[in-house]
DNA sequence: ATTTGACCCTGCATGC
DNA sequence: TGCATGCAGGGTCAAA
């Protein structure tokens, strides 16, 4: 479901309602999601005040004044507000009940979303994943009963560090421009379109909007990252920052079930010009849309126009 | 060092 | 109606 529109639209939903308010309560009630769900991250949010809901990349941050909880949605995720009493749906996993009777659910038909915990200490500084990664191996393999549950914590920990400092440049940071795309991509034989779903270049952008900003900038998703010019890198950074910015003012795009924090749809999926449009006339020239698969994912372009 | 393909899991649409 | 198949917005991981 979601990439980062829909996670921006979630977000900007979220921090009327919870902003400054204490977390009373965290209920686990499925703790197998794409990692397990630590058996700490209860104890260490709870009575905490949420200070502000961010993002980063796809990752919906929850900044508690003791550290942050890192929510990722996966394919099938969603939060949604609703009051702490009503009825539990199928494949509602978690639930945090703030004060003043507002909670949020976490519902995931297929569970490959996350729920981690950065404490305070590692959440500000410390991008040193590197030994963090070494010493939790270590520690889960010495495995005494005492350590373990410790031991547990301690990974998961390392996991949401490991996560974010992996990134690379917000699309809408200064950081990310056409030379930056120009740069990175040099001797990279990689075709464009699963290079910018790697992350690597920019976060946040998913399949959708990857077809989508390469059909504006015109280039083959199927062309080497290595092999594209500084100006049409210039034009598709471009074509990125503006697909992304109209898609968060639709509220994102609805296919199946995504819906906003107030349970809105988006709009954006019916201004597609290519994604999911197999057959249809490319709306510049008349050319039927084609798809494709590129890295296990359906790629949808316009084969004349995108070069 | 890059790049690939298998896999995580459920639900839905399609065709037989 | 049931059943098998393929597909889906995310990402990790081992192996080539």
């Amino acid at each position: 479901m979601p990439e980062l529109p829909e996670v921006e639209v979630l977000r900007r939903g979220l921090n009327p309602a919870l902003k400054g308010r204490r977390l009373e309560r965290m209920q686990v009630f499925n703790a197998s999601l794409r990692w397990p769900v630590s058996e700490h991250l209860a104890q260490a949010c709870q009575g905490k005040a949420l200070l502000e809901v961010s993002r980063r990349s796809k990752y919906l941050l929850f900044r508690f004044t003791s550290g942050t909880m890192l929510v990722h949605l996966g394919m099938s995720g969603t939060v949604q507000l609703i009051a702490a009493t009503a009825p539990l749906q199928k494949h509602d996993h978690v639930q945090w009940e703030f004060e003043g009777g507002q909670s949020l659910r976490f519902n995931d038909p297929r569970r490959f979303g996350s729920v981690l915990w950065l404490s305070e200490r590692d959440t500000a500084p410390a991008l040193n994943t590197d030994g963090d990664g070494v010493n939790h191996k270590a520690s889960a393999a010495g495995d005494e009963v005492n350590h373990k549950a410790s031991a547990a914590n301690a990974h998961s920990l390392g996991r949401a560090q490991a996560l974010l400092a992996r990134l690379g440049p917000e699309p809408f940071d200064e950081a990310f421009s056409g030379e930056h795309l120009f740069r990175s991509s040099r001797r990279r034989k990689l075709a464009v379109k699963p290079w910018l779903l790697s992350g690597e270049p920019v976060v946040g952008v998913g399949n959708i909007y990857a077809c989508e900003a390469l059909f504006r900038a015109g280039i083959d998703p199927r062309r080497s990252a290595g092999r594209i010019s500084l100006r049409r890198y210039q034009r598709l950074a471009q074509c990125i920052v503006e697909v992304l910015d109209e898609a968060i003012a639709a509220g994102g795009s609805t296919l199946r079930d995504f819906v906003s924090s107030h349970g809105q749809s988006g709009e954006f999926q019916n201004r597609y010009t290519v994604y999911a449009s197999e057959g249809k006339a490319c709306q510049r020239c008349g050319e039927s849309i084609k798809r494709f698969i590129q890295a296990q994912r359906s790629s949808f372009a316009c084969l004349r126009c995108q070069r």
